[in-house]
DNA sequence: ATCCTGTGAG
DNA sequence: CTCACTGGAT
């Protein structure tokens, strides 16, 4: 494509500038990630993750959990992962039912492939990546775990913007109108980038995360005892009545389908090999199921599980795929 | 815009 | 009960 048209579109565009810092907004800004940072220093939370950081393969594994699952949650089940799995060429060499029934719980099951994939793809280097667009080639690695892989692995001076931070910052920017509201993507990702403080950008995006899990929460930000409340324009936001925005989910059977999901690939992974008329009458029995097109709904939850790679099936029943 | 998972806080 | 959690792929 023609390299001009393409620069004159809309988007690329505004992506060169969508924010402006003025130099009022600049030094209110220095003054802010200093207070972060010590801040930082006596508040941060102690993850196994951090003592254990500096080693590209936990930061990228832990990575992997933390998309979209509790830090809580992870610091449980870590360790244990990383004692079956010590290092890139021991998950690599790993089954893929061993995978599975390894990250059993943590949710999004589609990460422990993807994780198993990327680790296989990782062996076959000299080295682990070291830039985004590496890194973004692994099945499961996006713009965030890039770009958290670098900042936390290798203390490197790239924005990294998680929902935490994408919220810290857009309160800090200006008067958010309520606690949902946010800046852009793309402007969050230039004001990061441009306000990161040089060589701390491991220390600076820990104290955003952290500051944005235990201060400036999503629906009760604690302005009170916040470190940068006088130099947020946010300040009281949360004392604002929200309007409920978000939908339920749909239901089956009583369920989510991802629960069913998730309930279906558990029991096949607790046996060798299960037919799916055996697999949906466990299930009727177990949670007093009373409609006959359950199993027709087992038997496409199965269907997806196949084509995904997680199970296989031949004429004796289905079982956990190899890779 | 939707789907994927399970847990815990409030 | 509702919602948030260090997202990615389609």
């Amino acid at each position: 494509m023609n390299a001009f048209l393409h620069a004159l579109s809309k988007k690329v565009y505004q992506s060169s500038s969508i924010l402006v810092l003025h130099p009022q907004t600049r030094a209110r800004f220095k003054r802010i990630v200093v207070a972060l940072l010590d801040w930082h220093e006596e508040n941060q939370r102690s993850f196994i993750w951090r003592d254990l950081r500096r080693s590209p393969y936990v930061v990228l594994v832990s990575e992997y959990m933390l998309q979209q699952t509790g830090a809580k949650q992870v610091e449980k089940r870590l360790p244990e992962f990383l004692k079956q799995f010590p290092s890139v060429k021991a998950l690599a060499k790993a089954t893929r039912p061993e995978v599975l029934r390894a990250w059993y719980g943590l949710g999004y099951n589609r990460r422990a492939l993807n994780l198993h994939a990327a680790a296989k793809a990782l062996a076959t280097k000299k080295q682990f990546p070291k830039t985004v667009r590496e890194l973004r080639a692994l099945p499961g690695i996006g713009q965030y775990t890039a770009s958290a892989i670098l900042s936390f692995a290798y203390n490197e001076d790239t924005p990294v913007v998680d929902v935490n931070i994408e919220r810290v910052l857009s309160r800090l920017w200006k008067k958010m109108p309520d606690v949902n509201a946010k800046l852009p993507m793309k402007a969050i990702d230039q004001l990061d980038a441009e306000i990161l403080p040089k060589g701390r950008s491991s220390a600076w995006h820990e104290a955003l995360m952290d500051h944005g899990s235990t201060i400036c929460t999503k629906k009760a930000p604690k302005c009170d005892v916040c470190p940068v409340n006088k130099l947020c324009p946010s300040r009281g936001v949360g004392n604002r009545i929200i309007k409920n925005t978000s939908s339920s989910e749909k239901l089956y059977f009583g369920q989510p389908r991802r629960i069913w999901r998730g309930r279906i690939l558990q029991t096949v992974s607790q046996r060798d090999i299960i037919t799916a008329k055996a697999l949906a009458q466990i299930l009727i029995s177990e949670y007093d199921i009373d409609d006959r097109s359950f199993s027709e709904f087992v038997t496409d939850i199965l269907s997806v599980l196949e084509r995904e790679g997680f199970v296989t099936h031949t004429k004796n029943g289905y079982s956990l795929a190899h890779g």
